[in-house]
DNA sequence: AAGGAACCGGAGATCACTCCTCCGGTTTCC
DNA sequence: GGAAACCGGAGGAGTGATCTCCGGTTCCTT
């Protein structure tokens, strides 16, 4: 390790903490849109002392997200033991979507790879790989159609997320209604899909806006 | 009729008609969000014009969605027509989703409320009114779940609207894949849904950002 | 064919944001 | 007790949308 972290003046650590807590609650109730002198103002510190600490909003999100985007991939992990693979399934997006429900600012995290550093994108990794999984063994269990495909589960989330946004005051839970129905639809063994899944590098392309 | 509309002097009706062009172009292509700046750059006209003949972007829009949302309301119209009732759910829905893909003015315009005058209004009501038949029917014959309701259309639209917008650029044709997820969820006379429809002032809040 | 009303273009004023810097004054630590 | 580190928040700079204003042009009427 090239630079020796000397430890922070005893206030300016306080603010640190400060602020960390407050932009957790920010991105949680309204999203990344959040500004930095907003997580200034609720932390009660001034705007200079925000961005002398983490001089832009991207720092500030990987410093906070770590562990949230890692809880999702806990998530999916434990998905994975659950011996039914149709119930570990439904398991991971009851799961997953209540993360996002409760956390504004995962939501916007999951729907878009354009914020977020390398932290977070190694997270992301892993958990499409559990994903895939998942899906692997439903499949294998016939439980889930065979024409289903792992890269279904972001843009899933995706359409969930809509729901979530537009409801959150009027109904929160709202979203278990289409989750319900897309599931159902993920487990029918209906007529075939119409159209190709996205491939992984098509869906790094949707999912970076 | 109090004021006698006095036809438009030459210049200034065939700019009227050159703004409508292209104002019904660019809202096609980029949205609601186009600037009366854009819309006067591209038609050839100066930002004055523009204003001067439409005040403010709704009235604008209010004179261009008019016959595309009517195109709508005779989707739906067309779908009552179909005798089978499980196929006039489905045709509903994918003329509906193909109208709104071609057009991102218009999946906006149906997504929110929010702009529109009471023209449109009017036919979003009726609309409305058409989809409930389709649903109360097919319902009765029972091909549509008992606990599917009208008021979830308007969220399906919402969430293959994201699908459409996302993956444009990448595969227009992807939300053909998720219609067809959640159609099959309608069909399925799966576990019952775990959430209440939303009530019809529910959907005019959720509507309305 | 001439005069005035109607119309045109587009520079730029206004407003509302967000991001970020700077520096006089304060606190901490050695 | 004094230097280094830190604080607050006013405000500069950049952006982007909306809408106005007015000198110059075009059209229609008589």
């Amino acid at each position: 390790m090239p630079t020796t972290e000397r430890p922070l003046r005893r206030d300016a650590e306080l603010n640190r903490q400060r602020i960390l807590a407050a932009a957790g609650e920010l991105f949680s109730e309204r999203g990344l849109c959040v500004t930095l002198d907003d997580v200034a103002h609720h932390a009660g510190v001034g705007v200079g002392t925000v961005y002398r600490r983490f001089p832009n909003k991207e720092v500030l999100i990987d410093a906070l997200f770590e562990r949230r985007m890692q809880a999702l991939a806990d998530v999916a992990a434990q998905a994975r033991a659950e011996p039914d693979p149709w119930r570990a399934i439904v398991q991971f997006f009851e799961r997953g979507c209540e993360l996002q429900a409760h956390d504004r600012g995962l939501k916007e995290l999951l729907a878009s790879n354009a914020h977020g550093g390398p932290c977070l994108v190694t997270i992301r990794d892993r958990l499409r790989a559990t994903v895939a999984e998942l899906f692997t063994r439903a499949q294998a269990a016939g439980v889930v159609r065979a024409d289903a495909a792992p890269a279904d589960a972001p843009l899933i989330h995706l359409m969930l997320g809509v729901v979530m946004d537009r409801a959150r005051d009027v109904d929160p839970e709202l979203w278990r209604r289409y989750l319900a129905l897309v599931l159902d639809g993920l487990r029918a063994d209906g007529p075939a899909l119409p159209v190709e899944p996205l491939t992984g590098e098509q869906l790094d392309v949707v999912l970076m806006r």
